[in-house]
DNA sequence: AAAGACGGGTGAGTAATACTCACTCACCAA
DNA sequence: TTGGTGAGTGAGTATTACTCACCCGTCTTT
């Protein structure tokens, strides 16, 4: 009886909203799927929830406002799975790998999510101040630098470059490799693109003095 | 008296160009000085050139089709000395130092550009049809690209990652590790970044087999 | 020289759309 | 009973990108 405590999921943070600010929520998401943001007006959002227009604004500042929720819904799922992921695997560069595929893969299986981060929410002045903006880098960013720290400690990263400059290379590429294809809505080839980028970016970020105990 | 050939340069365009184009690509260059892209309206563009609002949809489609002809020209004097500025140079990875530098240069010193280039244009999805984004292409990354093709060729450069792969590395390298400073407005230092990103990318991307003629 | 095409330029207007105001209704606490 | 609170709405507004019909001067054509 005592097994669930605090297993806080999407199901549990949708029970406790107005039905509401729900069906708006998932308005959202249903247009996302067939139109790009821009093209969505909020009359069409409201419609389709099957509410009125002002109750949009009850719940959400903005029409950008609840952009960002809906991203981050979007991202829940995926992001949970993050840091789990990494745990059975041993060897930075083996956890970056498979980070790297995971991030790929993401982009690769919903082009909903690449469009709103590469393309959409990013010129968003707002968004840098957003809740979700704050929540992708403590999950998502802090994690890859942990990982990098980790390799620098160990010694497998060289410890000549600050892990956050390496963080921005490894994220900056991992967005424009994409790029294109997000653009033009073209097949994305996780393991292709994986392969290549670790080729490139382990050679150059790997500690040459030694596989273990390269501490300076 | 042969000695000016073909020299069509930025005056040449703005003399052949009817007045009111010119006080309009001016009037929406100064007002980008001061505020952001999108909190710029068409009746203050028109106000600021001292024309009339419709004036703009004569000689431009869009008001975005007016944002592209600026930021080309914004682009214009920096781009047209991208090519002359590598010729002088010998190495290939000497030229790609050179090209970073530049590149983070220009963010660096020019802010309007950057911003548009990393967070405004990005996401329009007409600037990817745009004459702009052609000539850019050409321009720029056809260089860039250029250069890498050539390291691979003497050998320089390794050749089992596809070179237009290497170039979305360094691309997309090159705008992340300026993003958070040209969103937040905080200074660039294009040195420190240029050694860093040239220390990570060139051990990554140099060809191990030895120096010359390492064609397989 | 008449006709007329053409390009630069404008005054007045319009459709669309993000957002607001004032309000109702149901529920709950004191 | 009273009153507060939060979900929800009908009607409205300000703003803004964009358009229509039109004017005028300058070339070209016959």
């Amino acid at each position: 009886m005592t097994s669930e405590r605090k297993q806080f999921t999407k199901r549990d943070i949708f029970e406790t909203m107005p039905p509401g600010k729900v069906k708006i929520i998932e308005a959202l998401k249903s247009l996302l799927e067939i139109k790009e943001y821009d093209a969505i007006t909020t009359a069409e959002i409201a419609r389709t929830a099957g509410v009125s227009e002002p109750l949009i604004y009850k719940h959400f500042k903005d029409k950008r406002d609840l952009l960002y929720v809906v991203l981050r819904h979007y991202l829940d799922r995926h992001l949970a799975r993050f840091e789990l992921d990494l745990k059975g695997i041993n060897g930075t560069l083996n956890k970056l790998r498979r980070l790297i595929w995971m991030h790929i893969n993401v982009y690769a299986s919903n082009r909903i999510i690449a469009k709103l981060l590469s393309l959409v929410v990013r010129g968003m002045p707002g968004f840098y101040t957003s809740e979700t903006y704050d929540w992708i880098v403590t999950v998502y960013a802090k994690t890859v630098l942990n990982v990098i720290e980790e390799g620098i400690a160990n010694g497998e990263i060289r410890n000549d470059i600050p892990p956050k400059f390496i963080r921005q290379v490894l994220l900056g590429s991992l967005e424009h490799i994409c790029l294109r294809e997000v653009i033009f809505d073209k097949d994305i080839d996780p393991d292709e693109l994986t392969d290549n980028l670790c080729k490139l970016l382990f050679r150059g970020i790997e500690n040459t003095n030694g596989p273990t105990g390269g501490q300076t």
